[in-house]
RNA sequence: GCGGAAGUAGCUCAGCUGGUAGAGCACAACCUUGCCAAGGUUGGGGUCGCGGGUUCGAAUCCCGUCUUCCGCUCCA
């Protein structure tokens, strides 16, 4: 995959106007790890605020929550984090290959076994030519390949719970185990690779103090789940929304900020009876394509992608999929996540979370239809669609073209600019610097004088901004001021009064919550 | 983590085989400028990613390291 110039250009357009930075850039900069900067920041938060209003404003029967970022660390082991985030990996020096050591182990005993069913095949076509003899020469091999079975088994067994490293590396070189690809037996030491990132809690040193910084969000809904529901008095079905930092400690972390170490999630935990969960799966489906296409983002460029593997809690899973620069990739998932995660706390804590439901007269674990969104690959998205070179509406020259972020009016980090028709002009840029004073209680506005209008004009189009105001000699007769539309260039003569009312309407969020 | 490539001003880059850094754009000030990247003058800004080595002398050669990109690998 030809990661295309559009791609670098988004990345280099990001850092040039403010949106996002490379963490500890005077440090030489943290892997994977990105800073959002003054207009990065306003329109990630325009995007959390359009999820949240769209979840928690509009559904009386969702809230929203903020639980903290370290949990009890059984959490961990309750939904599977512990195990399934720790993976024994092994290079292969010859080969450059990397693989799972235990599967390599695992494989070896499927060959063994392989080597059972053959003897027991070769019994079966040979029965009436076998005399006792053969029996028990067959016998003794099938045995002593089970033994050595065993063993192997029991050994890995033993390295996977004790977490022995070294073990694991002892039994691939005993067992002589090459490399499925090159056959090289030249391996690396067996390391651990662990996607949750790890701190202590107080000064508890060792395992005992061990926490985890959180790999993702939705464990902090479903410890709550309880609190939630009695503190609020609701009915199934209902749902919990929240966003939040999670982390991953990911081995290949790329792609800006696709795939970052610190991230942010934008997750709601829909709570359903069991044997309904289908429906909603399929309403929240529709749901969430909606909310993506409301603020613009052509039809084609979104696509339902289910999953072939499910993941060891779910029962049904797709991905909503972002043509991003360099592909089609995950951007939200909707997953069908059964009753694993309460039902696997219930049991680790010891406490009920069942549900009450009055109509069927009965306690149950309820079901959990989730929706699970990535902030931070949400902004690429946006990013991605919404930056366009053009050529300027209107002039003639195919080599005049500008860059303008067509982000929707809503999201757009700044609402309006102003600006003196010249800047050397003491009654204009007093003239601007009322009416910027008179508009920043109403929206995010800036004021800019530093150059030429038509730069000016083409500064706010470079991060979105999707009116200007400009005040020329005319606003210092009548009052009136023109303002432009970013992406006609269209002016229009209005009063200051006009201009504000018809820049909230445009920029209200309500545009975009109405649609869904 | 492995292999390949790269890192020089805010951005894009030049700097050939070693002789202590340049351009364009951007930025700031002033002059000019009556609506879509104008022009002029002046100016600020770089210990050439960082550390070490070779050398009389390193942006340039060597080693290490960090970061980014590409390919593997991995990916609830």
């Amino acid at each position: 995959m030809q990661q295309d110039d559009s791609f670098k250009k988004l990345v280099s357009h990001c850092k040039e106007y403010g949106f996002i930075y490379q963490s500890s850039d005077i440090y030489d900069g943290l892997s994977a790890v990105y800073d959002y900067g003054p207009y990065g920041s306003a329109l990630k938060n325009n995007i959390k605020d359009y999820w949240w209003k769209s979840m928690v404003q509009m559904h009386d029967n969702i809230v929203g929550i903020d639980a903290a970022i370290f949990m009890h660390p059984k959490t961990w082991k309750a939904s599977g984090h512990v195990d399934a985030f720790n993976d024994p990996l092994i290079d292969n020096k010859d080969s450059k290959k990397r693989y799972r050591a235990d599967v390599l182990v695992e494989d070896h005993l499927d060959k063994i076994t392989a080597k059972i069913d053959k003897e027991v095949e070769k019994a079966k076509k040979r029965f009436d030519n076998f005399d006792e003899s053969m029996f028990r020469a067959t016998n003794e091999r099938v045995k002593g390949y089970q033994d050595k079975y065993d063993e192997i088994a029991g050994r890995l067994a033993t390295c996977m719970t004790d977490g022995d490293l070294v073990g694991l590396k002892n039994l691939i070189d005993e067992l002589e185990i090459a490399d499925p690809e090159s056959g090289s037996k030249n391996w690396t030491e067996v390391r651990q690779f662990n996607l949750m990132f790890s701190t202590q809690m107080g000064n508890i040193a060792g395992e005992e103090g061990k926490l985890y910084l959180r790999p993702e969000t939705a464990q902090g809904i479903f410890v709550n789940f309880l609190n939630v529901q009695k503190t609020t008095r609701q009915k199934l079905p209902f749902g919990i929304a929240q966003i939040g930092k999670a982390f991953r400690n990911e081995i290949v972390a790329r792609q800006f900020i696709f795939r970052m170490r610190e991230f942010e999630q934008m997750e709601m935990q829909f709570f359903v009876r069991p044997g309904t969960e289908m429906d909603w799966y399929n309403q929240w489906k529709e749901q969430r394509m909606k909310w993506h296409l409301a603020i613009g983002t052509s039809q084609d460029k979104l696509k339902f992608k289910d999953h072939d593997n499910l993941a060891h809690y779910a029962n049904a899973a797709v991905d909503i999929q972002f043509d991003f620069p360099f592909g089609f990739k995950e951007l939200e998932g909707i997953h069908s996540r059964t009753d694993f995660d309460l039902g696997s706390h219930q049991e680790l804590s010891g406490r009920k979370l069942t549900y009450f439901d009055p109509e069927l007269n009965e306690s149950y674990v309820p079901y959990v239809v989730e929706t699970s969104i990535g902030a931070d690959r949400m902004f690429l998205a946006i990013m991605s669609n919404a930056l366009i070179e053009e050529q300027v509406p209107g002039q003639d020259d195919p080599n005049n073209t500008r860059e303008v972020l067509k982000l929707h009016p809503a999201l757009s980090p700044l609402k309006c600019a102003v600006m003196p028709l010249k800047k050397n002009n003491d009654e204009l840029v007093a003239k601007a610097r009322a009416v910027f004073d008179q508009l920043k209680f109403s929206f995010p506005c800036t004021y800019d004088d530093t150059g030429s209008i038509g730069k000016l004009y083409r500064r706010q189009d470079a991060i979105g901004t999707p009116y200007c105001i400009a005040i020329d000699f005319e606003s210092l007769e009548d009052g009136t001021i023109t303002i432009r539309d970013r992406d006609t260039l269209q002016q229009e003569r209005v009063t200051v009064e006009q201009a504000e009312k018809m820049i909230r309407e445009k920029t209200d969020m309500k545009n975009l919550l109405q649609k869904l």
